[in-house]
DNA sequence: CACTCCCGCCAATTA
DNA sequence: TAATTGGCGGGAGTG
């Protein structure tokens, strides 16, 4: 009967009939295969495209079961209509079908014919776009297989896709239901809020989006999600999904679909390029990430693409960059989405589960698969850009604001990411792994002292903030691996103007004084990172290590609170519930610094993460110090004093850690007056601004402090290192390893004493890499010892000549292009390939991936 | 040669 | 334990 069936069908539409790969079924014989040759010789295998060899399939197919067998024969009438109008859909592509193929192409079916985009038309074809609601249509997916023939593989690679946009829902083993169109748009809604509250945020300062020409420019409306709005997105059930559903599965293909359709929505051009969303794909779910993984995502991306092309929701196209030509992928679906909730929810209850799926979707997938990382961290819109881009102009070379622009989005799309998978991360922590999250007391190697009041209360509502649980943000604690520390280049360098300083290295943090006159207590707990996945590692760093090093780095009392830790972790807990929310000021962000500094205008949202410290390097001596920052238990308080200049953003860098997966966080310093403060309070959250970057830029950079700033950290009495100490960040572990300098954004003072300050303006230090963009003035401070304590303002982590490993283009000095550069943007991919060294970590490997222009300051 | 992305191995999950 | 799912990446087809 089958037979028959495909015969008919065989005529209908001869070209299309992809070929079928029985092969796998069973042992098909290769029987007659006229066409392809070269395979068949390969394989026995049949070649598909013959109608025995659809029968042959059909029949294997379904043996299996004939439970399906009633509705196969329903299924494949539709499907023969279904191929009709398959053929029109093709027009997304400039393959056109040939369905003028020649009778050859028929029985050599060429690529095209077996692409995944025609195969999903044929399976789009097979079902209505808008079912009768009261019709549930089933799919079965041995049906389907064969009826198009092909292997089940494929089917899953379209079904996965239409899942996330909840065309289909899985309702059992081999079996789904269709949906149709009739929540697509309620999907595509929740997509793109969930997507602005990720990557919207970033949008806001995109304020050129005029330049960008593809980039994403995203909307910097207003939507930006308060905390309250989190809960939607909230994921706290996994179970939306059907009772399979939190395997893994949710993680790659329907989490990344998910979140290619969310860059779509929130950009403003509707376009994104394949290798951003790669980057951006790849920072979500990698820590680290490599060549190969981006050509991974990349192929993936392109499965994804073809089936949305199939739905018609994008097309492709190619965007010029200045480095060329790139694929890029356009928005052609449904735009506004105007409140149709309603009906979404009203739809067959599956649907109603979607559309909190679909929210929490993007969350959830990242939290299903990935305990083993906590991070925490959450962070509002980022309006950093203004500020990142400008360090990157100044560079002497890069007069192209655009770039830096698209940057910008993709770093601000990275942040996006980010922010999520702290979210994720935090949650699930909570949730699940709280372990993750902090180190079980006994382990507690970090010298991270969770500060109790880990959370920052947020102080100004005009700051866009984040409001972190307190625990996540406290709990740095996690064994830092030393030598990840060395492995560094500990490259400190001062960007005039810019008032922060990049520890390039992984696990520097920088905080800048800067902040206005509010004096900012801050209590930093960012450093929290616990062992990611690699507890194991951070396990076995001996805690004792840490604190060594905190302590014999910092002289700040911070000492690695063991006991803390637990109390953190109960922190985490309950604030993971409160989740972090975002709170983001409605306003666009317009603080009056950003003003007064014309590039630094962005005000930044202040992320706030906990890393954990890269397994890797199981001894993240940075990680410590971070804790250490967190962990003085003092609060910091940083008093801005330059009123000044008051603009001028500062930043507190954290040192990506592996859970970030390559992110680094600025935070803002100088806020709107009392925009930040961080208190030791209890608050769970904190508002900062601040602007996260991906670490890859960063890595490149040996980012210091802006010599512009004239007033230093607010001299915190004696708190002044407690503020240094508040800032200490767990100099200890900066300390292992690489010289830190705090100094005043002016200049460095180093305490260190053995170098001798440096003048900023030179490039300087030979040990130091300056960005060519950073030259400005900078001062760089090579630093033995590796605290400086005196100076809150700046801290700055020296590269030490040798201490890792660099490889050649890591110690590259990076272009301050690179600086915002993806990893992507960047270009070659083969810098990626590099990483070998893993070790290196993040620093070294984001260094690696972005390719970082050598100029090197020398 | 670069871009696409098919193909199918094989691990993770499920039944 | 077998079957189902689906991550992943080699490498082929296409331009």
């Amino acid at each position: 009967e089958n037979i028959f069936d495909r015969s008919r069908m065989a005529p209908k539409t001869p070209i299309k009939n992809e070929p079928i790969d029985l092969s796998k079924q069973k042992g098909c014989t290769p029987e007659r295969n006229p066409i392809t040759p070269v395979k068949i010789i390969d394989r026995p295998q049949p070649d598909p495209w013959t109608p025995t060899a659809n029968l042959k399939m059909l029949v294997s197919a379904a043996s299996p079961d004939m439970r399906d067998r009633e509705k196969k024969k329903e299924l494949f009438r539709p499907i023969e209509n279904s191929e009709q109008s398959d053929t029109p859909d093709s027009l997304q592509y400039d393959i056109v079908d040939d369905t003028t193929v020649d009778e050859f192409e028929k029985q050599r079916p060429s690529r095209k014919q077996k692409s995944l985009g025609l195969l999903c038309q044929k399976f789009l074809a097979r079902y209505p776009n808008y079912p009768l609601s009261t019709e549930k249509t089933t799919i079965s997916l041995d049906e389907v297989a064969s009826v198009l023939g092909v292997e089940r593989r494929r089917i899953y690679d379209i079904v996965n896709v239409l899942e996330s946009l909840h065309l289909v829902s899985r309702v059992a083993k081999n079996q789904y239901c269709w949906h149709g169109r009739h929540n697509l748009s309620q999907t595509l809604k929740m997509l793109q809020e969930a997507g602005e509250l990720q990557y919207g945020e970033l949008m806001t300062f995109q304020h050129k989006e005029q330049d960008l020409e593809y980039k994403f420019g995203e909307r910097k409306k207003e939507t930006i999600p308060h905390s309250q709005d989190r809960p939607l997105l909230d994921f706290s059930e996994p179970d939306c999904s059907s009772a399979s559903a939190n395997s893994r599965k949710d993680k790659s293909l329907r989490i990344m679909s998910q979140k290619f359709v969310m860059l779509f929505l929130v950009s403003k051009t509707k376009i994104v390029t394949l290798d951003i969303a790669a980057k951006i794909l790849i920072e979500e779910t990698q820590d680290t990430v490599d060549y190969s993984k981006f050509k991974t995502k990349v192929r993936r991306l392109y499965d994804i693409a073809n089936v949305l092309t199939s739905l018609g929701l994008i097309k492709k196209v190619h965007v010029t960059e200045e480095r060329g030509r790139k694929p890029a992928f356009k928005w052609i679906g449904p735009v506004e989405f105007s409140g149709k909730t309603d009906e979404l929810r009203g739809h067959s209850p599956t649907s109603d589960s979607l559309p909190e799926r679909g929210s929490c979707a993007q969350y959830q997938i990242c939290a299903a698969g990935k305990q083993r990382f906590t991070r925490h961290a959450s962070f509002n819109g980022a309006q950093p850009c203004e500020g990142t881009r400008r360090k990157v102009s100044s560079e002497p070379s890069s007069p192209h604001q655009e770039r830096q622009d698209e940057y910008c989005s993709k770093m601000i799309n990275l942040a996006a990411v980010c922010r999520q998978k702290i979210e994720e991360d935090t949650r699930n922590s909570s949730i699940t792994s709280p372990f993750s999250l902090l180190p079980v007391p006994g382990d507690s190697d970090f010298c991270v002292n969770p500060l109790p009041q880990a959370v920052f209360p947020m102080v100004q509502a005009e700051v866009p903030s984040l409001s972190l649980p307190i625990g996540i943000s406290s709990q740095a604690p996690h064994p830092s691996t030393p030598a990840a520390s060395k492995t560094e280049n500990g490259k400190a360098t001062l960007v005039p103007n810019q008032p922060f300083l990049c520890f390039p290295s992984s696990s520097l943090f920088m905080l800048c004084g800067g902040l206005q006159e509010n004096n900012l207590s801050e209590t930093l707990p960012t450093a929290g990172d616990k062992g990611n996945r690699s507890d194991e590692a951070t396990a076995v760093v001996p805690p004792a290590v840490c604190q060594k090093r905190c302590s014999h780095k910092c002289t700040s009392p911070s000492s690695p609170a063991d006991d803390e830790e637990p109390a953190a972790k109960k922190q985490t807990i309950e604030q993971s519930d409160l989740p972090l929310s975002l709170v983001v000021p409605k306003k666009p962000f317009e603080s009056p610094k950003a003003e007064s500094t014309p590039g630094n205008a962005c005000p930044s949202a202040v992320h706030l993460e906990t890393y954990h410290l890269d397994l890797a390097s199981a001894a993240a001596p940075e990680a410590a110090s971070k804790e250490s920052l967190d962990c003085q238990e003092e609060e910091k308080h940083i008093s801005k004093e330059n009123a000044n200049q008051p603009f001028q953003p500062q930043y507190l860098y954290v040192q990506p850690t592996t859970g970030l997966s390559s992110f680094n966080f600025l935070f803002s310093a100088n806020q709107t007056p009392g925009a930040i403060s961080l208190s030791s309070n209890q608050l769970p959250s904190l508002s900062v601004p601040c602007v996260m970057m991906p670490s890859a830029a960063l890595a490149s950079f040996p980012l210091i402090c802006s010599p512009s700033f004239t007033s230093p950290v607010s001299p915190v009495p004696d708190g002044s290192f407690s503020a240094a100490a508040s800032m200490n960040f767990s100099m200890s572990s900066l300390a292992s390893t690489t010289p830190v300098f705090i100094s005043t954004t002016a200049m460095v003072t180093p305490k260190v004493s053995p170098a001798p300050s440096v003048d900023l303006q030179q490039p300087a230090h030979p040990a130091l890499h300056l960005s060519p963009v950073l030259t400005r003035s900078c001062s760089a401070v090579k630093l033995d010892s590796p605290m400086c304590v005196g100076h809150p303002v700046t801290l700055l982590k020296l590269q030490q000549p040798s201490s890792t490993p660099l490889t050649p283009k890591s110690i590259r000095p990076a272009h301050h292009e690179a600086f915002f550069k993806t990893p992507g943007s960047l270009g070659d991919p083969v810098a990626w390939k590099k990483n070998e060294g893993n070790q290196t970590r993040n620093a070294s490997s984001v260094q690696r991936r972005l390719e970082i222009s050598g100029t090197s300051p020398d």
